[in-house]
DNA sequence: GTCAGTTCTGACCGATCGGACAGTTACGGT
DNA sequence: ACCGTAACTGTCCGATCGGTCAGAACTGAC
């Protein structure tokens, strides 16, 4: 990562986000950070209180969208609850890549941080799933609904070379396809 | 965990097993274990030569099935890959659901393991996408393929109370509907 | 210049981890 | 009873981790 124009802190954040998402929260160390932006381990915990707190800081972001996406479904009814849920997480899948793949291979560390636990992200997974399975509680249409969040999950945050606006558009129709509401 | 009649290192490995799909494979001690299981740390090393010993003790049956699915995939053409890569993971998923999930989540570790590199373990994601994607290259179906298989795998790894017959079924028919090949 | 506040750092600390090792117990064959 | 091997354990060790702290270096205001 190496030098840069910008503030210490915006650059200690992006190399924090990178190195999490290549090694995990747990797998990387506080003076992995600092050595890849050149700065002391001291140094860094003068910008952020603890370790904690970096992760905290890059998912608070995702955080609130996923609340907010959350509020706007409870205001819905009938089919577009589906479609309001897919077409939610495709575009957050899209904008928020490394901050999705962030949040999914470090949920029970997310999961502790009291900085999005008393934001509401706690039960918002399986809402997500009962709102892409209409409500349906068929083991079927369950399974089709898990298997297209976490199928979003993946490839979101699979670093593929795609334009937001290519991907985006291949996951929605995707997901409408997979639980069985392609749009004609 | 605590007693069974079993022996210590069965026992050792269930324990691991559960340990690291809860905590992580990093997250986990081997103090973690041992206490688990009621014996020494100690005791656990001398079963088994190190804390990467017993990930890839336990990934090695998985590891030893995926390689066998894309060997069999190799000697197929036309349509019959997808549906076979399909019904292979699928089977898979549901047979190793624990074991996919600590795969899952630990890719790194798993990846850094010399028992199952000198095992072909390695392009065996890249080339399932490819065959469930029929072979195209297109983002569509490339997204498609992706989102196929990390369905699977999460919703293998999800814990879902379903017996092994209707969540396979569930699976299979979903995922052929994803990829555009449902059967009739 | 100097002074106050911000930014940054080297040195250090306690805790925890994976692992090594010598020694002890349990046990089956003779 | 003796002995060799397998199973097991207490204890210790070096490395690494997250975090603290006193102070150095830089900065602009006056």
């Amino acid at each position: 990562m190496s030098r840069s124009s910008t503030g210490l802190r915006d650059r200690l954040l992006a190399s924090a986000l990178t190195l999490f998402v290549q090694h995990g929260f747990r797998g990387t160390s506080l003076a992995d950070i600092a050595s890849d932006v050149d700065c002391s381990k001291a140094s860094l915990l003068y910008h952020f209180s603890n370790k904690e707190a970096i992760l905290a800081e890059l998912l608070l972001p995702v955080g609130k969208e996923l609340v907010a996406l959350d509020g706007r479904l409870a205001g819905l009814a009938g089919e577009a609850i589906p479609e309001a849920a897919v077409c939610g997480v495709a575009d957050l899948a899209v904008r928020f890549r490394q901050e999705f793949k962030l949040l999914f291979d470090n949920m029970s560390d997310a999961a502790a941080l009291p900085e999005l636990r008393l934001q509401g992200v706690d039960g918002i997974g399986r809402r997500l799933v009962v709102a892409m399975a209409g409500g349906s509680s068929e083991p079927q249409d369950e399974v089709a609904a898990l298997m297209t969040l976490g199928g979003m999950f993946v490839t979101g945050a699979a670093d593929l070379p795609l334009d937001d606006e290519t991907l985006r558009e291949a996951l929605i129709r995707t997901a409408l396809r997979t639980i069985g509401r392609a749009r004609g």
